[in-house]
DNA sequence: CGGATTTGACCAGCGC
DNA sequence: GCGCTGGTCAAATCCG
């Protein structure tokens, strides 16, 4: 138990550089993007994943697809990205979802943004419960969800809603 | 003091 | 029509 406390210490994106370089590495991606193109384009852009994650596609039912059923040690991250479809013929609200998969013990990674968790609820495909945060930035309706994967709680799968309309400032 | 975090309760949508 | 799950909001609390 007194551990578990002591483990918080280490729950700063740049100190998981030794363990957490998959997680790093999507740390660094962010970072590059803000820097290299000022921010995500409008919402008719979808942030494109990572260059070597493959985007994957939500069942939209229950589990993440092949998330859990890839660790074979080759796909380490992975990134889905999939707008909200309708099975009508017109969409309202379409916005972009993206979904990272990233190997890290904490589950606060800091992509330049701040986040305000508003939400926590225990899912039932997962022994873990499932945490939503929202941009703190006024006027910013992004979200995020992030939870522990089923079968590998070393990987958290975190899903962004929305588009950032100001600078990771 | 301000901001962030926490937990519980409420609501909405969907399935059976 | 009822039950269940997921998602969101609000109030209270704690930390810096």
């Amino acid at each position: 138990m007194s551990s578990d406390k002591n483990k918080k210490a280490a729950d700063s994106p740049e100190n998981g550089d030794s363990t957490n370089q998959w997680f790093f590495e999507l740390s660094d991606y962010l970072k590059l993007n803000d820097d290299d193109d000022d921010q995500w384009p409008d919402d008719d852009n979808v942030p494109p994943p990572l260059p070597e994650a493959e985007p994957l596609f939500f069942p939209n039912t229950n589990e993440v697809g092949d998330f859990g059923a890839s660790g074979s040690g080759s796909n380490h991250l992975q990134g889905s990205s999939n707008a909200r479809e309708v099975s009508g013929s017109e969409k309202k609200d379409v916005r972009e979802r993206v979904a990272f998969k990233t190997k890290s013990e904490v589950e606060i990674i800091d992509d330049g943004y701040r986040w305000r968790k508003y939400g926590k609820k225990m899912v039932k495909n997962s022994p873990n419960p499932r945490n939503y945060y929202r941009c703190t930035v006024d006027g910013c309706r992004v979200k995020k969800r992030v939870e522990r994967d089923r079968e590998d709680p070393t990987y958290v799968i975190t899903t962004y809603e929305g588009n950032h309309t100001h600078p990771t400032s």
